[in-house]
DNA sequence: AGCTGGGCAATTGTTGACAATAATGGGGGC
DNA sequence: GCCCCCATTATTGTCAACAATTGCCCAGCT
């Protein structure tokens, strides 16, 4: 009989795991909490995720390597500003990969799946027409998801999304540019019915198409913010 | 990347530090210093490295996040063991990113650089006529590396060398295999062609066919092998 | 006033020791 | 003889203190 490691055990000295210091700082870092170009200064963070410097430092180590933060020597870590251009070529890596991720799927789909698949194409179309934004959002990352799922590829799985975790905050404007939902809804419908159609090649090209308008959207934010 | 600025600076203090430790423990992974499954003992690499704990941590962390070392809470390090299952899965992604930088080549390359892929074109094919498949390997990297710089897409080579490091000792067998080089020579010299045409769909195309052969013969060699 | 240089405070880099955990081997019971 | 349990050992996880570096502020000079 094991006896529960972490609720009975007192370890005496509190403080997190590096593991949990991690996690919540990328959750922190992803919600916003703390800005691109912020600095992460170790000490402040101890005491903000209450555990020693030691887990602080290994839990910007593991975000450094994700490209969520970075650490110059002698400098101390910050969150990694990613421009618009660097936007633009993870996005493209992106629609590569989650084009692969789209014709797997289409080979292993199954009847459960598929039907998975209309139900949110239905979601989705209702969203648009009500005008609900935030709820189509949600949709969008609930299909790609879906089909990452489908597709059961763990290697591009893992760099799709740590890709996505770089650029979440210029998706976030991204959603807020007017029309683009308009414009992307028959762009996942057409990805929804070449998987659902089995055909590899037309699910890729559909999702390549709908990640290429978005680097066009990105590209198109790039002139007005700037 | 960029080479780390500060190579002057010599600490006084013996022990090298953590980015030169990480760089090195790469190497001998690499060349097969440490085989697939081996544990990493932090005590043992302090004295291989002639550094400390400190360091050899770090720089497990490091390559854990590269892919090519496993850790395992309170059980250590261990070189990772990529089945060929693994392998192929890197090796599609690896398709469509050089895919795609593939296309960016043919859209950006220069007088000079496509000057450059002439002569290994050239020499890829007096290798392949002579029977140098060692050197004919070496040509293949250097292609490989040419249409990356011409690309010029940091993020996609990123992740392209990253997973390359993964299975560098699958791509060893399978420059044994008799008559790869004569699939691949064609595949090759139609990528250059491509590039040097300034297609980018061609190109993108031809990096695909040549990498899916890869594929192909991956499969083949997990066939024999087990 | 602007610039240069040195000292100071803040922050990070490093170390060694100690605690906790998993692996190992030996002794006793069946 | 074989198996299980417990002590021992090897290895990793964590910490707090110390050393080194960087950037800043201000005095003094031109």
């Amino acid at each position: 009989m094991a006896p529960e490691p972490s609720t009975e055990r007192r370890p005496a000295r509190a403080g997190n795991t590096a593991v949990q210091v991690r996690d919540a700082l990328r959750d922190a870092i992803l919600k916003g909490e703390y800005l691109p170009g912020e600095r992460l200064v170790e000490a402040q963070l101890c005491v903000r995720m209450e555990t020693s410097r030691f887990n602080v430092r290994a839990a910007l180590a593991d975000l450094a390597a994700e490209g969520l933060v970075e650490v110059q020597r002698n400098r101390g870590a910050q969150v990694r500003k990613v421009s618009m251009a660097e936007a633009v070529e993870i996005t493209e890596v992106r629609m590569v990969v989650e084009g692969l991720i789209a014709a797997r799927a289409a080979e292993l789909v199954d009847p459960d799946r598929a039907t998975e698949l209309d139900e949110i194409g239905v979601l989705m179309r209702r969203a648009v027409e009500a005008g609900e934004h935030r709820r189509y959002s949600d949709l969008n990352q609930r299909l790609h998801a879906l089909v990452r799922e489908i597709a059961g590829h763990a290697t591009a799985d893992r760099i799709v999304e740590t890709l996505r975790g770089q650029i979440v905050r210029h998706q976030y404007m991204l959603s807020l540019v007017p029309g683009r939902p308009e414009t992307s809804l028959p762009q996942h419908e057409r990805i929804i019915a070449a998987i659902r159609g089995r055909d590899p090649k037309a699910a890729e090209a559909a999702m390549r198409e709908h990640i290429s308008s978005v680097i066009e959207a990105l590209r198109a934010i790039d002139y007005l913010g700037s």
